[in-house]
DNA sequence: CATTTGCGGATTGTCAACAATCCTGCAATG
DNA sequence: CATTGCAGGATTGTTGACAATCCGCAAATG
């Protein structure tokens, strides 16, 4: 065989992935608003393709559990209520705690570089008052968390509970707070990872996924 | 309205659910042996159904992560190598932790009691001697302690977790070791959160998991 | 007037056939 | 002898059409 060919294995994305990933950008950016329906014929024509792949795409966002499917009737972006937003974050905190940990476990070192990064970005995010970067940052920082962790499988959870996670940001848009504190409890996260804190790691990420809890039932509809 | 009909709801399982299912259950329990070629066509004629309902499972199965993809390929079972094996423990661990704490926090009893009842059967299957019974309980343990944390979104994870773990202990079956230890590592767990020590529950769970791992790939072929 | 019953429209569920793609083996070529 | 080109067979990818199901609404009924 050649010795290290220089080239990257092409590979082309099956139809389903592509619609499936449209989909989900825009449940997570708020176009597709929750409880709207998703007709299959009508998706279809949009994309211009048939509904066998449309449907395919429909079976992964179910499976993620983004979309909720009555049968026979159709299919719905779902909507997150206050138990679910609750264990949403719930989640997030078991998987962002077990990377934490195991970076301090594994870490030669990179990992808490790319995490202080993170935060400088937020720092310079916060400073220059852009607050969509400053949230852009702040969704980055828990992304390299866990990408940091080496760990697939939490990846791929971690991932589909930011898609809710942003759909939340989505919906209830102008919840603000001062962006210092923000920044502050991501420093501390990161800090205590590099510390290898793992008591400080448990505190820092509960009370930062508390913070953001409270922020977005307060604004929410009490009833 | 008729006052409180005694009759419960009729919800009839998509087939594509029925399909998942049964595969999902033949790669568990290693029917479908791992780099097993899943034929649509072969499949579709089994079930008795046409290939639509089939690709569906199949995408399911896809987004579970048990079951491979290679474009215009086909679908292969999913082989786990050592490093997916460490993962799975891994992800495992930290579910089943964020469960221990969730119910440390919020537990009136019930989930302590029925953790023991969890601890009770495997003592009595590990005393008969059955092994596959001790296996099964071992699985409800787990099962158990998921669920009762509450949270829908780790029983998820959980879930699919429990199919790759299955998936492990089908493909090494002949892994023994002291039936009593095996007990007592989940009393541990067990007593842990009853005693609402979380660094006792931490360390408990993972020893565990790394006792599990460690006699899973001393069989594994060290290559 | 309240309840039931049947119809119309729309959507999902299923199917069988067609097109595109890929691997296998063999023969042709240098 | 290694490489290339080319059918053959098989499998996936896609499509459009048909069947089944469900909702909403209006007419019929007591």
């Amino acid at each position: 065989m050649p010795p290290t060919p220089p080239f990257q294995r092409v590979h082309r994305e099956s139809t389903a992935s592509v619609i499936t990933r449209q989909l989900r950008e825009g449940i997570m950016y708020g176009t597709l608003a929750p409880g709207t329906q998703l007709t299959e014929s009508g998706l279809a024509a949009e994309f211009g393709v048939s509904r066998g792949p449309l449907r395919e795409a429909m079976q992964r966002l179910v499976q993620e559990g983004i979309v909720r499917s009555e049968p026979n009737r159709g299919l719905f972006v779902k909507e997150l209520d206050e138990d679910e937003i609750r264990d949403l974050y719930t989640a997030r905190a078991a998987v962002e705690t077990a990377a934490g940990r195991l970076i301090i476990r594994d870490d030669d070192g990179s990992a808490v570089t790319a995490l202080r990064q993170a935060c400088a970005a937020m720092q310079s995010a916060a400073e220059t008052g852009e607050l969509a970067a400053l949230s852009d940052a702040d969704l980055h920082f828990h992304e390299v968390l866990v990408t940091a962790s080496g760990s697939r499988r939490l990846q791929r959870m971690h991932q589909t509970l930011m898609v809710e996670t942003r759909m939340c940001l989505t919906a209830l848009q102008g919840t603000y707070r001062a962006p210092e504190d923000q920044v502050a409890e991501h420093r501390r996260i990161a800090e205590a990872i590099a510390a290898g804190d793992l008591n400080e790691l448990l505190q820092a990420v509960e009370s930062h996924m508390y913070e953001a809890l409270d922020r977005l039932l307060s604004t929410t509809e009490p009833a």
